[in-house]
DNA sequence: CGGAGCGATAGACATTATCTATTGATACAG
DNA sequence: CTGTATCAATAGATAATGTCTATCGCTCCG
């Protein structure tokens, strides 16, 4: 069955004039009449009782009209919610984000977002690098914003780097370290607090002020502000990302630039066939506009 | 836009394979990968994001999807209900009967019809001749029951004669002609009483008993039952049809068969072009056979 | 690095739709 | 009652579309 035939039933059960109804459908009149045979023989129903001076449907046809037309408006809703998907920058954008970076990240890139592509529907969605990755392959995700890879050990996943995001060294004020105006990442070693496993801001802190494993004991924070705390509260020190700084001040802690000036690339990452490429690209570029110039600043201290 | 395609597309959706989702089909992979790729480009929208482990539906692909399962079984009702009419033998057929028939036919047909055509669904329609002739023209009916034409006056009509229906004179108790053992029809003339303008037999028992005319006055019964009820009331006499026996004897009237054996032929007419012939033909069929056998007694005046 | 699995592509072929021209039936006017 | 007009049906040619087989290119995996 064609829903053009469909079409062409219609057509003549409004018309009740094959040669008027073909006009409409912009056909001759022998191709309808020969498509609606075929429906009928399809069918196994006769659908008009045709005269020389009327065209009238059989109460068969009467009885089906009301599925047909169903059919057809079913269709032409198709072609209509089909329309309205075309624009890859409108609709919903499922972006996946680490919480170290979510939290401070979102609040610059939201309005940014909404000017540049109105139309897009961004959702973010907090959670490790690990659940992202697991999440974008899954088609849970159209992307996510990480602070790893940029290499390609993930051959399914393609990713663009947005920004340079600097650590920080983060200090108790009493701290002997917060009397320098620079610190080195190695003197951090010592007393340095971390998330816990599986957010990569331990990973990469730990490897920052070259250290392989993490200091043991309970003090493994949960959440970067839960760290901050730890940290304003004089239990050590930590390296937060540049982003974080603002929350950091706000939470006590002495702030100081790193010597060897360790940090972090924040990249979007994507499944390599993921069709809505230009989608991710305008929000990466979105957001590597927002946070242009943000690098120097914030590794040199200047929030 | 094709409803095969939109089967394909759901085919795929389902076994996020294209070559399982081609066998479903019952067509080759290239053909499903052809045509996809067609709907694609038709409706402006990527469907799935293909690699080669899997094929997963894109977002836009779910927002379709609804509409296109809608689509489809739209479809498939159409060719579940047109199953269901294919039988010509069943289903809705409007049947129309003249006033001097219904009541004192359709007693006798509803239980034949009902066993021999179980799946039909006579629908009576009790109206006038040019009513019905009307109604037919419209549509509105699929065959009458009549006691007029059978001649080619109604080009687009065809009919069938079903029985004869002989008349009866119908006298009041005390009327002279009451002593007679039949009655000849020239002598009902007199004071004879007809139908209200319209009823075919108003017209047929006056022709019958030899007058053109009606006799003037009030005394024009807008019913066979009211008419019964006159003539039993000693107004006058009348012509009734065979079937209406039962009811005069009922009115307490005396019923005499006529000399020259005037009645009337009972038709089952229909449009020509009307599709359910057989229908009609096995409606007449079993009219006939039940009234087979009936105009031999009611002329001999054995009711 | 080679084979297996998968979707995409190319080109031949088959099916289906559509067209023009015509027929046959019917209604209407002279 | 005959010619004309109208309409759907039919025939045959052509165009459009779908489908097939064979093959490619990519990716993953041993």
């Amino acid at each position: 069955m064609n829903l053009r035939d469909l079409r062409y039933l219609l057509a003549v059960v409004e018309h009740g004039h094959f040669g008027r109804a073909a006009e409409v459908c912009g056909v001759s009149q022998p191709t309808l009449s020969v498509q609606i045979r075929k429906l009928e023989a399809l069918l196994g129903v006769t659908l008009f009782e045709r005269t020389s001076k009327t065209v009238a449907p059989t109460i068969a046809c009467e009885r089906l009209l009301d599925h047909v037309r169903g059919a057809v408006a079913a269709a032409d809703s198709i072609l209509a919610v089909a329309r309205g998907l075309r624009d890859p920058l409108a609709g919903q954008f499922r972006l996946g984000i680490i919480p170290t970076l979510a939290p401070y990240l979102l609040p610059l890139i939201f309005a940014p977002l909404r000017e540049a592509l109105p139309a897009l529907d961004v959702e973010p969605w907090e959670d490790q690098t690990a659940s992202l990755f697991e999440r974008l392959r899954s088609h849970e995700l159209d992307a996510a914003l990480l602070a790893t890879g940029g290499s390609n050990d993930e051959p399914d996943l393609t990713s663009q780097p947005l920004f340079a995001e600097p650590f920080i060294a983060a200090l108790p004020p009493e701290h002997p370290l917060a009397a320098r105006e620079v610190v080195a990442e190695e003197d951090l070693a010592e007393d340095i607090l971390v998330l816990s496993e599986g957010h990569c801001l331990r990973d990469q802190a730990l490897a920052a002020c070259g250290r392989s494993g993490a200091m043991g004991g309970p003090l493994r924070a949960a959440s970067l502000s839960t760290l901050l705390n730890m940290v304003a509260a004089g239990y050590g020190t930590t390296l937060i990302p540049g982003l974080a700084a603002g929350a950091a001040q706000d939470a006590g802690i002495v702030l100081r630039p790193l010597a060897a000036r360790a940090g972090r690339t924040i990249r979007i990452v994507w499944r390599a066939r993921f069709p809505r490429r230009v989608a991710v690209e305008a929000v990466g570029k979105v957001i590597a506009t927002r946070l242009r110039g943000f690098a120097e600043g914030a590794a040199a201290g200047t929030i």
